[in-house]
DNA sequence: ACCCACCTGCAACCAAAGGTTGCATATCGA
DNA sequence: TCGATATGCAACCTTTGGTTGCAGGTGGGT
């Protein structure tokens, strides 16, 4: 079962420079590619470049203010993408823990076994 | 803040065939790069440089058996990425309410000023 | 023992993604 | 108007995900 996942809102969290925009939108609020930059150790360009991906997938919008771009983050599709986080993340405890339990039930079963 | 995560795991996890690759070996058991790459649409050699991925740091381990390299998934390891994603979502989750409750509290205070 | 089928690893090669530099354009402010 | 600043676009490089092709072990029949 693959989790039926969006793969293109995963894949734009997983870049860890993406991960830590999205920290430092949230945390600072709205920013601009250079203001981001200056706190990142990648060029503006290279922001630029991952400020686009957030945005085809609507992770963050722009609101263009005069000569710059200031981006903001979509509260609701972020609040998407955490849910499949987490989504994932349930899934493969769940099946952790009915492994777990298998593997005990196996250790009993060869105890009674032995006796 | 980054959220300390460690990117290298959590870049792991983040590639789609990889993660689906994950899937399968906890839903069937342990598996070779021939048996999972027939339930994936890439080939065996992809699937062979997805899992020396996934064994670089530590999600899966390999237990050479004859001529197979029969793959599992590594639970202890496995825990700590759900860890890590639940954590990044935690974080983020907190931010967005944190900025929903300022939310209103601002819109609260324009209707004080507005009456 | 032999041969064939099967699983694997390695190398060459390709395309897309992340990153950089350089340059041209547009806007704000003195 | 002129300089400083923010942006966008293009060329180029490197890494990564993916492919094909080929050679080397291992298992199982005959």
């Amino acid at each position: 079962m693959s989790t039926t996942v969006d793969d293109d809102l995963w894949s734009a969290v997983g870049d860890p420079v993406r991960r830590t925009m999205i920290d430092l939108l949230l945390a600072d609020g709205p920013g601009t590619a250079t203001s981001l930059s200056q706190e990142l150790p990648v060029t503006r360009q290279a922001v630029s470049k991952h400020l686009a991906v957030l945005d085809r997938v609507g992770l963050v919008h722009a609101a263009p203010a005069g000569r710059e771009r200031r981006y903001h983050v979509d509260e609701a599709q972020l609040a998407r993408a955490v849910a499949q986080l987490s989504s994932v993340g349930a899934t493969w405890d769940a099946r952790l823990r009915r492994i777990k339990r298998i593997a005990e039930a196996i250790e009993r079963n060869r105890d009674n076994e032995g006796e």
